[in-house]
DNA sequence: AACGCGACCTGCGAGC
DNA sequence: TGCTCGCAGGTCGCGT
């Protein structure tokens, strides 16, 4: 179930395996994975077969690979409008379609996506959603299989458009400055180099909310879920409930810096997994549960207090519908606005 | 603008 | 054994 750091992984997993690959066929087994497509599984398998991967890209917990060589392409609409007249503009000269690319194939992991290169000798997973073929490659699987328990995720085919400050859509191996259109409205995440923390600050202080909550608002910064929100705020020892508009930029920084680090470390550990659900790209589990300082501990010691001699055990709360872990005594919980 | 809630789904373990 | 309940890492859209 991925944040940030597990997205980051299935990533790089693709890369390698993708870039240059061409779709040949497309076997939509179960459409609910592809019910963010309004035109149906037809038109997502006509369009996606004949199509070249150009690269992966990420932003946030959003995934897509700019595609060239699509059916219908051109003309602005792109296949998921269906308001493609033609395409006439690059109609005159196909190579020009390997470097322009207008549509992308969109994947979102929701709470237990995965995408998963296979061999096709390799059984179908149980929950095995689509498979596409790709055309031949040396030593290179021959599927890509989307893989989802829940079915909170999916794929969809979207549109390319002109970031809004010109900079990279997102994290990619050749970046351009398009990025995906349901993409458009997430933030940037903080690994990300054009990520701007005045910015941020700046759209923090303005909010009147919780800065659990703020840290989760994929609009305000993106990659950012339950899990690392907790350990950010354990690290910064900041409550979750403490009022948006009180930060000091420093204590902004602080836990901006303490998302950053414990995402870095989770990404050198493979992505956190709780259990088979999460796994890469290639079938292996993250390790980085066994690092968490406080999502999912209550009723343990806080390691930090314990280090300093304290006796605290974290507690859980119930939050937005969800469970937040804090521990009592370094992270107190803010009284009326003031802290 | 912010927030709470339901919807979207399956499956697991705990408790009875 | 089998039932219900609560819980799970995310996002979207609605009503207030």
């Amino acid at each position: 179930m991925p944040e940030l750091p597990e997205v980051e992984v299935v990533r790089r997993g693709l890369v390698s395996w993708m870039r240059g690959r061409t779709i040949t066929a497309v076997e939509v087994v179960d459409p609910r994975s592809i019910r963010r497509h309004a035109l149906g599984p037809e038109d997502f398998a006509g369009n996606l077969e004949g199509a070249r991967v150009l690269d992966v890209v990420r932003r946030g917990k959003f995934l897509w690979m700019p595609l060239a060589d699509t059916p219908a392409p051109a003309g602005g609409a792109g296949p998921v409008g269906g308001r493609s007249p033609g395409g006439a503009a690059d109609a005159a000269s196909p190579r020009a379609a390997q470097t322009q690319t207008t549509v992308a194939l969109m994947a979102h992991l929701g709470m237990s996506g995965q995408l998963l290169m296979q061999d096709t000798a390799v059984p179908d997973e149980k929950h095995l959603k689509v498979r596409l073929r790709l055309s031949p490659a040396d030593g290179m699987p021959e599927q890509l299989r989307f893989v989802d328990q829940r079915i909170f995720g999916g794929l969809f085919l979207t549109s390319l458009l002109p970031t809004s400050d010109g900079g990279p859509g997102g994290l990619a191996e050749t970046p351009l400055p398009l990025i995906a259109e349901e993409a458009s409205h997430i933030a940037r995440d903080p690994l990300d180099p054009y990520f701007s923390f005045d910015d941020f600050y700046r759209r923090l202080r303005a909010r009147k909310t919780g800065l659990k909550r703020a840290l989760l608002d994929q609009g305000l910064v993106s990659g950012i879920g339950n899990i690392y929100a907790d350990e950010a705020l354990w690290r910064a020892k900041l409550h979750y409930a403490r009022p948006t508009d009180t930060l000091r930029r420093a204590e902004a920084l602080r836990v901006l810096d303490a998302a950053r680090e414990v995402m870095t470390d989770a990404l050198a550990a493979g992505g956190t997994s709780f259990d088979s659900l999460y796994v890469n790209v290639n079938g292996a589990s993250g390790y980085f549960d066994r690092s968490l300082n406080a999502y999912g501990r209550e009723g343990q010691e806080c390691k930090r207090c314990a280090a300093a001699g304290l006796i605290s055990t974290l507690r859980r709360d119930q939050f937005m519908n969800r469970s937040s872990y804090t521990c009592p005594v370094c992270q107190p919980r803010p009284r009326n606005g003031r802290w």
